[in-house]
DNA sequence: TCCATTTTGGTACTTTAGTATGAGCTACTT
DNA sequence: AAGTAGCTCATACTAAAGTACCAAAATGGA
């Protein structure tokens, strides 16, 4: 307030200068651990797998039946960056085609 | 046996000759039988859906990852047969894709 | 800064999938 | 017997999917 001292107020500002930062340390944190469950066991299952995370992004979306061009448009990448992770997917997941890898992924259950 | 009379050895081809009949009827019986679960749970959504015994075998197939030649070779049938069985399947199903198929069937509980 | 990995994208092809249409055959129902 | 539904298969296409190979940025550490 107006009335109050100098320092009453820094300690306002410090308390939430910090409490901003932690707004901002928490919602970037959240961008990352949103990709996969709080556990991280699929980060973990995935890793071994060697599956990168945007491969393992592309998968979900195949695992929904989204066509490549579909999932593209989703995540604002060609559809030929899709397809290379696609390929990529069928041989990490030792898979011979995309109903195959998510018969496969169900199994691990990574998805 | 040899010394069995005429009576006797026709009572036992006509028993033999029954059993044999009992067999193969509960053998036919037994492939329909086997399509679906025991609750029957399955073979209801699916008959609610419209979808037939055939294309709900073949669905399956599909789900296990197979390619159409694959699944004709397994159910000894045409690839033309399952592109006419996985073509009505996505009709009935709402299904863009094959892929898309599957999603659909996990969410409805049928495979 | 250098290195390794990831991500992105392209071209050129081959292989599967999927659609449309027609047709014969069997089994069940009215 | 006639109709209906299900199963089978074919031909002829169009559309996706997938492979192979290459290469330029971006990213994140050592």
């Amino acid at each position: 307030m107006v009335t109050g001292s100098m320092d009453t107020e820094i300690i306002i500002a410090i308390v939430a200068f910090v409490f901003f930062m932690v707004g901002v340390y928490l919602h970037k944190k959240s961008l990352h651990v949103d990709q996969f469950p709080k556990t991280g066991v699929n980060r973990e299952k995935t890793k071994s797998l060697e599956i990168s995370p945007r491969e393992y992004e592309v998968l979900k979306e195949v695992a929904l039946g989204l066509s490549n061009k579909e999932i593209a448009d989703k995540l604002f990448l060609s559809e030929s960056t899709i397809k290379t992770h696609v390929s990529n997917l069928l041989v990490k997941l030792n898979a011979k085609r995309r109903t195959h890898a998510i018969q496969i992924a169900h199994e691990l259950k990574i998805i």
